[in-house]
DNA sequence: TCACCATTCGACTGATTAGTCAATCATTTT
DNA sequence: AAAATGATTGACTAATCAGTCGAATGGTGA
């Protein structure tokens, strides 16, 4: 693993622990094992190493979302897959999830930061309004419903990271949970 | 209003703006209006702050869900009430929602203050027990509706915060998001 | 062999911060 | 009115932190 990889896994791991502001740099460096200056070398400011992970989770996400993610499928088949796809990502991934949720809006990531995030998981959201399109799930209030779904799979996340059930009880229960999303939603 | 009042008022929306370490205690008394050697006297520490601050608004939380609650009514129109007056408080108490929001998993709560905190709200969470007991939900699945409920209301009031809709489109919105919840778990 | 440059190091610095303290000021009690 | 109690002040300190810098290392190509 690269220098810069091992400074990204020690700053996640320490934001989410204890926060930007109570994570000295030094620190940062230290569990990473590389000096100071190391840290610095790559990353001009503490802001701009938090700014680069934020984009580096938004891009592992959206790899892990969309992978093995055929566009030749039908509507119906894609939205399972990547929803299923999501729900694996939060749990296998779950320390970058937790940063996501608790630096998304932050005010230690910069507004253009959170632009470029917003780029990079636009294709996510595509799907989305094609399966209001098709009518899958209800037209009104777009942006809410959006919101919402959203908020069923970090529930859906949360109680599988709490629970832990074993593979196939766990498949078993995200696709208990998206019949019910999609029942609840259309 | 009182100088601890004006120092609550001061270190809320400093908090949430700039984030706990990043906001100086000097910075607090001075919007506060005071010296720092009366926030001190006050609070003894700034962990001290940030924990009494957090219990003051789990207070204002669950006596704003509980207004106009008539225990005399049935549970599901009691249920309804709670969660209209959920999304309701954050709207109003937008400040200390996202307090709420952004320092309910933060480390500079301390174990002690988070289960008074939880106490506080107890309340709350017994509809969901009565709920079940009731055969509204099955018996598995209370602590999977309790988070889809929070997670819920933080995507509705964020929502609304967002697009500040007139009273009557937003007691829409509010109810649209009641009926998906609902439908998701009947 | 040597010049060049990217990488790595960690001691160091200037700035900032939480919390202290001794001194006033205000109010109530005796 | 004297004494006591509590509220308020802000200059000060010891500690901490982000970021710098000059030196050392090692790889690459001429």
């Amino acid at each position: 693993m690269s220098k810069k990889d091992l400074i990204f896994k020690s700053a996640l791991m320490l934001f989410t622990t204890r926060g930007f502001h109570d994570t000295p740099t030094s620190e940062i460096a230290k569990q990473a094992g590389v000096a100071t200056g190391t840290l610095f070398h790559y990353f001009s400011t503490k802001e701009e190493l938090i700014n680069e992970l934020y984009l580096e989770c938004k891009s592992t996400l959206v790899d892990k979302v969309m992978e093995g993610v055929d566009p030749q499928w039908d509507l119906p088949t894609r939205m399972h897959k990547m929803y299923f796809n999501s729900v694996l990502w939060g749990v296998e991934y779950h320390d970058k999830f937790n940063f996501l949720q608790q630096f998304d809006n932050s005010p230690n990531i910069s507004d253009l930061t959170r632009e470029e995030g917003y780029n990079r998981i636009k294709s996510i959201n595509w799907v989305f309004d094609e399966a209001r399109e098709a009518g899958l799930i209800r037209k009104d209030h777009r942006d809410m419903l959006m919101e919402l779904v959203y908020a069923f799979i970090i529930s859906v996340v949360t109680q599988l990271i709490q629970t832990k059930p074993e593979p196939k009880e766990r498949d078993e229960l995200i696709d208990l949970s998206y019949s019910i999303l999609m029942k609840a939603f259309s």
